[in-house]
DNA sequence: TTGAAAGCGATACCAA
DNA sequence: TTGGTATCGCTTTCAA
């Protein structure tokens, strides 16, 4: 009865055949019921029902998946879990969970070996679908690998050449040209803006919103203005806020994870440089215990939180069905004042 | 060649059969070959691992589990992926990525229920091994649950009756007899606590320091200095402040995750009340973004991150030996002063 | 050093 | 409405 056991203490489990065994019927009928299927007498059903749960049957998942070829596990990879990715992660995972689907999560520290690596491995695994921040989307090594995979792909924020995935994208018009409206009413001629690289389409489109918003007043923000970061630790937002003071930069836009903002606000604070009676400040996003605090910096908003939940929701559907064609939610950005901006020091 | 395919559309993928049949070989030692077994002619292994190489051979981890019985999975279960979860997470991940197993997590909303039925979840799965950090510890469903359970159980600061885990404790000790002495020598006697309840071990180690440090100054701290939050949110947090206040609290010490923390001094803004003029506190954890801020929150701190790569290998090593007793590693807390504190207003 | 064959626990097909 | 049987892709035993 015990058969042999690879693993010697692990514990055996109730199987369907243990059901049918009981139940005095086939494991046909046990999978038809535990599945909901038609065509099963209701005596049947119902008695079956019920020698499962007197057993505390619990389906093992590997042998499902082995032979329906689905995991129901969707695999999440993103650079870092700091405040935005983790937001995101948990309405991913909360969409997910209503339709009995878990979630595999891996970083890849914004390294692109690893992040090869990991969805290799997540391929492996057999994930349904993968959602996917990417470090970046020019990578060619990542293009090639995601264009011979198997799973559906979600692409969150990320355009990659030749593939045609479900993607959610950030308008960033509304919240960047509204930033730079802003900053223009108060006076300010030179702005200044820290962005990613464009390696990612944030770093693309956030830089040519700024663009756009300047051209709108009339003003021609030169490429000395602009900072894209290829890092987003402490450090380098610290550099970049230097490099923008040496440009005559007034008020600085940072469009880049937290930890470079605050960075960023250690070295103007070390250099007795005052917000915002120095340089005005707009962020990309506050935690609520920063926004606690003055000055409230002005922000770009949006709802990371949504965009999670978007991308679970168009991974669910793709799964139904694997011939609809790609599908694209975009998602605004807003601008929200804060006590971070202030006119231009007079005679500067 | 094709054989049936329940799934439609979805690709095959190669299979260690394809890699035989292309290497003149048989299955078995293919596998052999794959998973590094000794007794392969070398020559047999190089080209066994050539032709595997060609045919972009990826290992089909369901048919693994289900014949080997683990998954290479673990479960990671939290109430919520604020800062300090998803600092844990990411780190207990890279330690899981350094030996080749993969993370679930799912979020439990702070809610009992939704635990249960997440455990359920990740047993059904096939996790080998449960990281969790349990909403209550005091859970009868939730303890009668794990004892029936295969994986191997890690828990995070939670002691569960009749269940002897791996464990990873924080001693509470530095951090808040630190935080005591510290206030106390600035000139409070009456120090608040905002802590959790008492159905998690935080919730019970905390007040329980918190006492010790009045003891060693001489001071008693009444019940009615001690707020236990069952629920996290700004609300929570702001109604915290105001019994503590009413109580004649002059200093508030502030266990509580960052968004009660938050609540509370968004309220005692809007009361007018200043930090540290009117009321000194001490809180549990700042965001770097926050900590860029006046005033810098003096804080209770451990190593969060540390205490999910401790989870990690604590996994690791009971996989490879599912024999050893339970192993309890303690994580210490420090004080770290800010200017979140000062000595009390005088004539109070 | 190699390979044949027997499972792991499900689902899918087909016949009854 | 049922059940027998063939897989799914891999690891493991046992014999050669």
């Amino acid at each position: 009865m015990t058969g042999n056991d690879p693993n010697g203490g692990r514990q055996r489990g109730v199987t369907i055949i243990d059901i049918a065994r009981a139940a005095g019927t086939s494991k046909t009928t046990v999978s038809r019921v535990l599945n909901g299927e038609a065509g099963v007498a209701p005596a049947t059903r119902t008695h079956v029902t019920n020698v499962a749960a007197r057993l505390g049957y619990r389906a093992n998942t590997a042998a499902r998946s082995l032979r329906t070829r689905s995991s129901a596990l969707i695999g999440f990879l993103v650079p870092h879990l700091n405040e935005v990715f983790s937001q995101q992660a948990e309405r991913l995972s909360n969409e997910l969970r209503r339709h009995q689907v878990d979630l595999v999560i891996s970083t890849s520290g914004w390294d692109p070996d690893a992040e090869v690596e990991i969805v290799e491995r997540m391929a492996s695994r057999g994930v349904d679908a993968l959602v996917l921040s990417l470090t970046s989307d020019r990578n060619p090594d990542v293009a090639r690998l995601l264009r011979t995979l198997d799973p559906a792909l979600v692409l969150l924020d990320r355009e990659v050449r030749g593939i045609s995935a479900d993607t959610v994208l950030t308008d960033q018009s509304g919240g960047v040209e509204g930033a730079v409206a802003h900053l223009v009413e108060l006076g300010h001629e030179r702005i200044g803006l820290i962005s990613m690289t464009d390696v990612t389409r944030p770093g693309r489109e956030v830089p040519a919103a700024w663009r756009r918003g300047g051209q709108r007043a009339g003003l021609a923000f030169g490429p000395e203005l602009n900072v894209a970061l290829p890092h987003f630790d402490a450090a380098s937002g610290a550099t970049a806020a230097g490099a923008l003071l040496r440009a005559g930069a007034t008020a600085v836009i940072a469009c880049v994870p937290e930890a470079a903002i605050a960075g960023m606000l250690f070295d103007l604070r070390d250099r007795g440089i005052s917000i915002p009676g120095d340089l005005s400040l707009v962020g990309y996003h506050e935690p609520i215990l920063a926004s606690a605090k003055e000055p409230r910096i002005a922000a770009i908003t949006r709802d990371y939180g949504e965009m999670g939940a978007i991308a679970g929701r168009l991974a669910i559907t793709r799964l139904a069905n694997r011939e609809l064609r790609p599908r694209v939610e975009t998602v605004q950005t807003g601008f929200l004042p804060g006590s971070s901006t202030a006119p231009p020091r007079a005679g500067r």
